[in-house]
DNA sequence: CTTGAGATCAAGAATTATTCCAAATAAAAA
DNA sequence: TTTTTATTTGGAATAATTCTTGATCTCAAG
């Protein structure tokens, strides 16, 4: 819940040309314009785009903004924690700013991703059961299936 | 548990010169001299090897195979629901012969990757509730962390 | 205000796993 | 056997991502 906006760290925001902005660190890195920019699209949109599909979204507000540049300020806001990253198969990673736990739902019709929440507390019952000393840092779930909406589609042709 | 060894569906299964063997389809696909190395490469060692390292042990066995064939062996058995495919991050995908329900944990110290039995039926419990009118087909949970063994020489070494 | 150190950005080259392609080969069917 | 179809192969092609290197930027010290 309470959960500072990052990029409140970052002092005058206003456009990109203006006097060079102060910079702020938050957390262990630089908010810099760039990664500002990253982290707002990727907030703008509760989707989950590749980094190939926020670089095209970042371009709109900073046009000078490098591929290279997204997979950068990507990777160290995931490492920061601030967003997360979501692979499905082998495809191209997604990115999430959802924080809180959850899983992952693809859809094979619509291809689109949308988000479970995962209910992880030490009463919880889950369906596997780990091994006797083992220390759990990540763990990744992820569904392939056919969403409500086109599971209603697909009902809807076939009679 | 029962559950028909696939390779016992090819007559003739010594060496791999000699007389031409002849093949017997399997289910929908023919069970090839070269499927038959993939496939017994991956029961030899219960393992989670990615397709290189499929293709260098099964080159042992069959000196002239191809790297592209071992890829093809591999989707196929993966499509005939022979082996599953695992992935973990974006790494190089890796192939297990085991059947059941699992999901996979990689240990970040030993990179190993071993499997954890999960247990799904309509009445066992999941941290999870999935929206209504949902098809699930495929179920991937995926573990990053420290496995038991290497929890405990990190935990020795810290005394 | 200037300077130095270290972080970050950018452009393109390089890498890696994987897929695609077209020709050769092998297996199944006729 | 001959024909038909599936499979194998080696190499080229692809796609996502990482690497490399020099330019640029920020912060803090002088």
């Amino acid at each position: 819940m309470s959960h500072l906006n990052p990029t409140e760290a970052l002092r005058d925001s206003d456009g990109d040309q203006a006097g060079a902005p102060t910079y702020s660190g938050f957390g262990d890195f630089r908010m810099t314009r760039q990664r500002k920019v990253v982290y707002d699209v990727l907030m703008a949109e509760r989707d989950h785009p590749t980094a190939s599909e926020v670089f095209l979204r970042a371009k709109h507000v900073m046009p000078g903004i490098s591929l290279a540049t997204v997979y950068n300020c990507l990777e160290t806001m995931t490492h920061a924690g601030l967003v997360k990253q979501v692979n499905v198969d082998r495809e191209a990673s997604r990115y999430c700013p959802n924080l809180r736990p959850h899983a992952h739902f693809y859809c094979s019709e619509c291809q689109e991703i949308s988000d479970v929440d995962l209910h992880l507390s030490a009463s919880t019952a889950t369906p596997w059961s780990l091994p006797e000393g083992a220390k759990i840092d990540h763990l990744e779930v992820s569904m392939k299936g056919v969403c409500p909406d086109c599971q209603a589609r697909v009902l809807e042709k076939s009679r």
